[in-house]
RNA sequence: GGCCCGGUAGUUCAGUUGGUUAGAACGCUAGCCUGUCACGCUAGAGGCCGACGGUUCGAGUCCGUUCCGGGUCGCCA
């Protein structure tokens, strides 16, 4: 028998009444009426109001403190029965209250505030804020949601393998933590930015099919939805796959996942496949918002015989807004003000289409009578559309056009907040152009098999080549990069040279990768979601702190326990480290 | 590292062109109240206005520097 208590705060119910209770949980709130005094008493799974009548038992109860109670269960009265509780047709009868745990009296902040406060605080005071039940719940939901994924990976056949975090520092990609060793002089571990190389070995070991809920190390500065220094991915990897076998399973992972936690809208499988180049071009951006419906334009050649001084000799854009026309005005200044202060353009053109199909805006004055009929044609343009511009040189149009398309989806109200739109990018570029050397160099990650295979590498131009990498997209939030890897020793090597790299760099960078690759590598792809945000996709959270039981703060400080913090001498001496 | 926003009571915030003793709500303390559930009522405590320097007769308010927090760009194979 527990002696704290017989049932928890979400369990009684009307067949319960007149039995002998016993509780345990955290004093809500007290609501003291002289004579009786209510306390809603909560535990992790709910809250049950329980009656004390004698004043004396209430010494030394203040909010948050923690108490066992014990009574009889009885029948709230019906005009007294609180539906917003699960338990709120009864209460418990206090006849023996005992104080488990004190709390001071006044606390930082309200427990069902705590989502309101200064984030500092918050973290500091993590243990209060985490009793807050909203955001007790993401970290339950976050719980089962890893289960769930678990679940389903081992239903695919995936088994789950651990790999180290104690690793060796990889020379491309993000900043390492490092670690220093102490059995071993100036030399140093790193923490896995990801379980790449283990997971490509595992696949040479003969596994057929890995996952792992992966923990993941980057120093590297944080943003809403990227947790500074460490984060988990559902990293899985397939022998002996392609592309789309890799999406099918990503598909079904997702699609199961997600219609499991949240009722929204979820695109059906086959997940849309968007080219890199086609995204950046309609959508502006590797990772577009599909459930925003605006299209980017190209309108490049159409004003090429166009005398607008603006527009000359540079990439043009357009995208038609429907519905806008009649906006007010003060919806296109805003427009505006967010295209030039916010994005930093020099201006936004637009032409509105009115009734009877006439163009109006500064720039219809440019445009011959067959222009704007051809114009009208060309882009389906219908009564009260607007068409907005965007011109910038070529390195930037695609970018400003997608904010251009982002905000105004915002501002039209277009987005479905309703549904979790997923798609695959697909087609990286394989290499791109260092801008300030000029160096060809790999775009992404140079364990990707390109796309044609040593036939490309030798004949193409390298910044012609693509990759067999992709993204998965849901709502414009990038879950997850992948590849079919590059698993052909020569392919790397020549893959390598491109880039500048000998064949003693690719041995010193990668050695157990290359020199397992001489010992018969299977074909093999695989991807790796970040759970962190598809929990937070889920949770409909804006931060990712929101969906981590101790996350960091922004600037990478642990609030709680005051990481990072100085060490003893001994320490440093025993890691060969000084401090300068 | 750059840029943007912010820092006033335990918390969330207000504070007018610079002008008497810096306010509110919630929380806290004390008292009253036997049916509340965000209980109610009465009273009270609680402030180095992030820090430093400057302008001024006078600074929470204006200027400069700096520290801290959040966002964002760089960065994130």
């Amino acid at each position: 028998m527990n002696p704290y208590r017989t049932h928890n705060c979400d369990e009684l119910r009307k067949k319960d009444i007149g039995q002998q209770i016993k509780l345990a949980g955290w004093v809500d709130t007290i609501r003291d009426h002289g004579g009786v005094t209510f306390i809603h008493l909560r535990d992790h799974y709910g809250i049950t109001q329980i009656v004390i009548n004698d004043d004396a038992m209430m010494n030394g109860v203040n909010r948050e403190c923690v108490v066992s109670v014990e009574g009889v269960l009885r029948e709230r009265d019906a005009e007294t029965i609180n539906a917003k509780l699960s338990t709120g047709e009864v209460e418990l009868k206090v006849d023996n209250l005992t104080v488990l745990g004190k709390s001071v009296s006044q606390l930082p902040f309200d427990i069902d505030e705590s989502v309101n406060t200064r984030e500092d605080v918050r973290l500091k005071y993590r243990f209060l804020d985490l009793r807050n039940p909203a955001v007790h719940r993401n970290i339950v939901m976050r719980s089962e949601i890893t289960r769930f994924l678990r679940m389903k990976m081992e239903e695919l056949g995936f088994i789950e393998i651990q790999t180290p975090i104690l690793t060796s520092s990889s020379p491309e990609g993000a900043r390492d933590y490092l670690v220093p060793s102490r059995k071993h002089k100036g030399m140093f571990y790193a923490l896995p930015q990801a379980p790449q190389i283990f997971k490509q070995l595992l696949m040479v070991s003969g596994f057929d099919r890995y996952f792992q809920i992966a923990p993941c190390f980057r120093d590297e500065d944080s943003r809403a939805d990227r947790s500074p220094g460490e984060f988990y991915q559902l990293d899985f990897e397939m022998a002996f796959a392609t592309q789309d076998e890799v999406f099918s399973v990503a598909e079904k992972v997702m699609c199961d996942t997600f219609s499991a936690f949240s009722d929204k809208k979820i695109s059906a499988a086959p997940f849309k496949r968007i080219p890199f180049a086609e995204s950046m071009l309609r959508y502006g951006t590797d990772k577009p918002d599909l459930r925003n419906p605006l299209i980017i334009e190209d309108l490049t050649d159409f004003f090429a015989d166009v005398d607008f001084a603006p527009f000359r000799k540079k990439p043009v854009r357009g995208i038609v807004a429907p519905d806008c026309a009649a906006s007010s005005k003060s919806f296109f200044e805003k427009m505006l003000a967010f295209a030039t202060e916010e994005v930093g353009m020099k201006g936004l053109g637009y032409i509105s289409v009115l009734e009877g199909m006439a163009l109006k805006g500064p720039i219809v004055k440019f445009l011959t009578a067959e222009k704007q009929q051809l114009l009208i044609n060309m882009l389906g343009l219908k009564e009260n559309d607007t068409l907005f511009f965007i011109c910038d040189v070529p390195k930037l149009v695609d970018k400003l056009s997608g904010q251009i398309r982002s905000e105004l989806g915002k501002r039209l109200g277009l987005i479905d907040e309703n549904k979790f739109a997923f798609c695959f990018i697909t087609d990286f570029p394989m290499y791109e152009e260092n801008e300030d050397t000029g160096v060809i160099e790999f775009t992404h990650n140079p364990f990707s098999m390109p796309q044609g295979e040593m036939q490309a590498l030798e004949t193409m131009n390298p910044l012609d080549i693509k990759a067999i990498q992709y993204d998965i997209v849901c709502n414009g939030v990038e879950l997850s990069s992948g590849a079919v890897r590059n698993h052909r020793p020569d392919v790397m090597l020549k893959a390598f040279e491109i880039a500048g790299y000998t064949e003693k760099d690719l041995i010193t960078k990668f050695p157990a990768l290359f020199n397992a690759f001489h010992y018969g590598a299977p074909p093999h792809a695989g991807m790796a979601p970040g759970l962190d945000r598809i929990v937070m996709l889920l949770t409909g959270q804006e931060s990712i702190r929101e969906v981590i039981a101790f996350p960091m703060n922004a600037n990478a400080q642990d609030l709680l326990l005051g990481a990072p913090n100085e060490v003893s001498e001994l320490q440093l001496r025993e890691a060969h480290i000084k401090i300068r």
